[in-house]
DNA sequence: CGTTCCCTTGACTAGAGTCAAGCAAGGTGG
DNA sequence: CCACCTTGCTTGACTCTAGTCAAGGGAACG
């Protein structure tokens, strides 16, 4: 559950330090957002935020994953945003948010006080800067996942899926052949890519059965040909559509 | 075609100034803008900006509308973005945008030398906060837009857009019975939704039929029951959804 | 007046959704 | 330690929505 802690990592020890909203601020900036920042932490599961609960904090993730969804009246869901190590959760000049934060794995969050960062923000350009940045590159993540919802197949939604994790994963690991993990289970990965989790497990098999992709259990899995699965993601050959 | 001018209109009487990335600024930022600028001007169907090309300026849209658009390889194209007058186009600290920018009406931009307005950024704070809201609300435009294409129905798709029209045509023009534009054809309608364009053809068709909007021709219609509408979008009630 | 563009409509198809049954792994309690 | 349950996943059979392919209408324009 969720659980608050005082600021007890130093932000020069922080594994975010080069990529967070405190990215550009010099020493005497940091010292201010030490000073603001508290710790929380949450089980993989839990709800970090509800949909229109008043926000009362805004926050980096320091460690773990986080999704954002909505949900449709009739429980419809789609996952709106997929929320790594550095990005930024929460948005000045907003009470409420409208989506819901899940951590689907164990969470840190580095929080601050909504209405003390929004002050904060107009007296510290750097980090309206940074927070500038990160909305234009969560931006363009968001348009190309609208080109997938919009436009790909289901087997071609799972492919670019696959291609996405297997690139994270070799940026922390250079070795390909490497188990890769899922994350997720097949109803997340539904939620993620728009479709139902049953069409998810039907591609999963078929791109097992065609020799891309193998798994060593049901959360594990290995990309046999790196190639043949970049020509089922629908993408262009130099990754253009990704850019 | 696209015709540069030099700037005549004034900030202060600019019809965007409110709004658009210069709204924060004080007298001092705006002469310094004002001597920056330049207008450009392109008619209905030109391309702004292709894809992979070098981006020379950034700009904000004046008047008139422009779409963004990514295409696959094989031709499937996905509308990404809508750009209304005081959206914000292009990004500081990207030299090449991976969509093509197109003009669906007669479009004016506001134009800023990209090197140049990197820079002004750094030294103006107000900017950078400005742009950094104009983002934020695009990318909560572009996850509402994710639900849409992940998950709602032809027929949703469609009253949603029309919901989204009359809304936007109602802040202009407070008459509810009056003639809605659609601006678009039914093939950029399509590209918008995630659809083909026969699928649009036919739900207009439905969505006439049963008596929820009339079309004085192709590309006018009026909104004949306005809650019949909002119960066809699968957004709820209070239109939570796009809060 | 013919051509082009945009749109509508119909007939058919296919891809993904729905409903349902059952399996495997892991946890719990007797 | 075994029986039972839960959760997550797979698979099959069937349905249905939206896509595809094709024909034709109507307005605009040269």
């Amino acid at each position: 559950m969720n659980v608050i802690l005082k600021s007890h990592i130093k932000c020069n020890q922080c594994p975010i330090r080069h990529r967070a909203i405190c990215s550009r601020c010099d020493e005497d900036e940091m010292a201010m957002l030490e000073s603001m920042k508290s710790y929380r932490t949450y089980a993989s599961g839990d709800v970090i935020l509800w949909r229109g609960e008043p926000l009362e904090f805004v926050a980096s993730v320091v460690s773990g994953v986080a999704t954002l969804t909505k949900t449709m009246e009739d429980g419809r869901t789609q996952m709106v945003g997929l929320m790594l190590p550095s990005a930024f959760i929460g948005r000045p000049g907003r009470k409420v948010i409208d989506f819901d934060v899940t951590a689907t794995d164990d969470v840190t969050l580095c929080c601050f006080d909504r209405v003390k960062f929004e002050k904060l923000i107009d007296d510290t350009p750097h980090v309206a800067q940074r927070l500038m940045e990160l909305a234009l590159d969560e931006l363009d993540a968001a348009r190309d996942w609208m080109v997938l919802l919009g436009r790909k197949t289901a087997r071609e939604k799972i492919a670019t899926f696959i291609e996405l994790l297997s690139r994270h994963s070799s940026m922390n690991n250079d070795d390909h052949t490497k188990n890769i993990d899922l994350h997720m289970t097949r109803d997340q990965i539904s939620d993620y890519l728009g479709l139902t989790l049953e069409t998810v497990s039907r591609q999963f098999t078929a791109l097992k059965k065609d020799g891309i992709i193998d798994f060593s259990d049901r959360r594990h899995f290995v990309v046999k040909d790196l190639a043949a699965l970049h020509d089922e993601t629908g993408d262009d050959a130099d990754g253009g559509i990704v850019a």
